[in-house]
DNA sequence: GCATGATAAATGAC
DNA sequence: GTCATTTATCATGC
């Protein structure tokens, strides 16, 4: 049993799988709600893994993924930071 | 582009130099992952010790033509992977009805 | 065929 | 030394 359940620690490890749409959802909102300085603290890091169902790990790689790749092409993200620019306005307001 | 065969175009520590002239922004050296062969040495020794010696560095460094700050930054980084893949394990088997 | 998450070299703060 | 990063690369999803 002990075998088994290591054997398929390793593959889990191994294989990738997309996050859930929510997921994705509350981590681009951190992240165009703070494009000034999108580094969250190691709190802000445990409370995103919490609410997105994730690990803290996944919530670090997920924000040094984004960050580069964002800067790599801003014009590639320009819709999506709008869209999230609207949605947090619109929760502002509220 | 520029190659990673670390024999040419890296000085002796290590640091790439692009230029002669100091005005030049030291470009980052470009990731070169390791070959095979090369791992596999690095593990048999991490195997041994988690911590590499100066002597067995250079010499470790010699054999497997790369610099001795990649060596040492190999071993900085392999302790982290061991410390995340600890984590990791803990993490998965914590509170499994079956251990 | 790229998008995306994870990992492997390399840097820098401390 | 650790450790959070940057960057490129790997592996997979679709």
């Amino acid at each position: 049993a002990v075998m088994i359940l290591r054997s398929r620690f390793l593959d889990a490890r191994r294989k990738r799988r997309n996050f859930s749409k929510q997921a994705t959802e509350g981590l681009n909102e951190y992240f165009y709600s703070h494009l000034s300085n999108p580094y969250p603290s190691e709190e802000a890091k445990e409370e995103l893994a919490k609410s997105c169902g994730i690990t803290v790990s996944q919530v670090s790689n997920w924000f040094g993924n984004k960050r580069i790749r964002y800067k790599k092409n801003i014009g590639k993200f320009q819709e999506e930071a709008n869209l999230y620019a609207m949605k947090t306005a619109l929760v502002v307001r509220q | 582009s520029g190659s990673c065969t670390s024999s040419s175009a890296t000085t002796k520590d290590g640091t790439a130099n692009k230029s002669s002239h100091s005005s030049t922004p030291r470009t980052r050296k470009k990731r070169c992952p390791y070959s095979k062969f090369q791992i596999r040495e690095l593990e048999r020794e991490f195997f041994f010790n988690v911590y590499i010696n100066k002597e067995k560095r250079l010499q470790l460094s010699r054999m497997l033509n790369l610099s001795d700050r990649q060596v040492k930054i190999w071993f900085q980084n392999r302790r982290m992977k061991e410390k995340k893949l600890s984590r990791d394990r803990l993490q998965y088997f914590s509170g499994n009805p079956l251990l």
